[in-house]
DNA sequence: CGTGGAGATTTTGTATTCAAACGTGCCCCT
DNA sequence: AGGGGCACGTTTGAATACAAAATCTCCACG
């Protein structure tokens, strides 16, 4: 047995932490869009030096949501009406994908806990908890990209899905729309469940056209 | 106007060109997978110091070329079957989004653009000049995903791509696939020119998983 | 009142330094 | 002889130092 043992010993890299901080800053809109990226500012705030910082920077310039401007520092990537209709558009075809693959490839553990998943969201959803259900909302989208056995999806995925989390964030979900999508949720646990690929892909383009259309409604309103 | 000028004023970091170099010998293994990357070794030949190195490395790990080992370093990614059957996987939903988008969006300057390299790489098939046939091959490829118009997608593309040329530099052509590859770039232009988006995505996912087949045969063969 | 530019200040890019972890070889002990 | 542990050199991780670029300030000049 070469399984994976239950805990790393592996230390963490300084910089993988910080980049996870910025990350989680940059998608809650701590930290703005366009927003400058001042090295010693921050330095101070994250109590660390220059170098794993800058390191940072790179990881989440590679990722695309920050900038670099060469001799004038690193911004936060602005969130555009643009940028957000070319990324649902990728992420429509990798979520496809990976609902095919699901489909194909997921044992039956995989599908069992996804549907527990789809329950304990549908507890938050009637208890109006917001913050909850898109937690697990989120944690389920994770569980189907993972499920299809291809880790080169999953980690393309998880990149692009920061933006998307981050463009949600700013996106306040009506009432309606948000039955709707728990609706919508339905389907796609069920197709997965017969394992109904063709079913699932059109699914979950459908859920992710009408989060785009929630996302750029709320882009283009003043905040 | 504000449309790009001819010349970029904006200096390139040093860490842009490390990173672009180290994958440029990664890609055409001079690296080769699996080798470990000592950084006072590199720092010599490339005559630079260790920070902008070590930022490169995120880069290249953020695109998954490289692996980072806590305290002992950085090595090149093995490239594995299973690596290259996923990769394959994912290119093929970009490659297919991307000829569907290019059908709707591109324009006919892009499109003369494409067809003037096709004839190009043709004039190298026939001379039998392998290494000039892949640039166009390569090129035309990353002007059908510029096409598309999404750039999100285009900078998703490029990062695996990285990874496919490393595999299909291990992979000698065969004659008989070179020309199959080439009757398939053809049905490929075709397409495109008639704007036939469910077709060409057809003709992508083939001529994709032709390459893939070329490329595992070749990675299960001994070097 | 605006404009331009020299010098000071800040900020970034790269090199160097310092500290901690890793790996190795040797010696001692059983 | 074999295994364990300790000291050493090597390599990496992070902080600091230095250099170059950009920005800001303020005053002279039109």
């Amino acid at each position: 047995m070469d399984q994976q043992l239950p805990e790393k010993i592996a230390r963490r890299l300084l910089h993988e932490d910080v980049a996870d901080r910025l990350r989680d800053l940059i998608v809650q809109g701590d930290l703005p869009p366009g927003s400058r990226l001042n090295e010693r500012v921050l330095c101070g705030q994250l109590h660390l030096s220059r170098t794993p910082l800058r390191e940072a920077f790179k990881t989440l310039a590679s990722e695309g949501l920050v900038t670099l401007h060469p001799d004038r520092g690193a911004s936060v990537t602005p969130l555009t009406v643009e940028l957000v209709r070319h990324m649902f558009e990728v992420m429509g075809a990798l979520e496809a994908l990976a609902g095919e693959l699901a489909c194909r490839n997921s044992t039956d553990i995989q599908l069992n806990e996804i549907r527990a998943l789809h329950y304990q969201m549908l507890v938050h959803h009637a208890r109006g908890e917001l913050a909850e259900y898109f937690r697990y909302n989120q944690q389920i989208h994770n569980k189907i990209v993972e499920a299809s056995g291809n880790p080169v999806l999953a980690q393309t995925y998880r990149g692009l899905n920061a933006h998307v989390r981050r463009a949600r964030y700013m996106a306040n979900l009506s009432v309606e729309r948000w039955d709707l999508a728990v609706k919508e949720h339905e389907g796609i646990i069920n197709a997965l469940s017969a394992r109904n690929g063709a079913l699932l892909q059109s699914l979950l383009r459908e859920h992710l056209g009408q989060k785009m259309l929630a996302v750029l409604a709320a882009l283009a309103k003043p905040d």
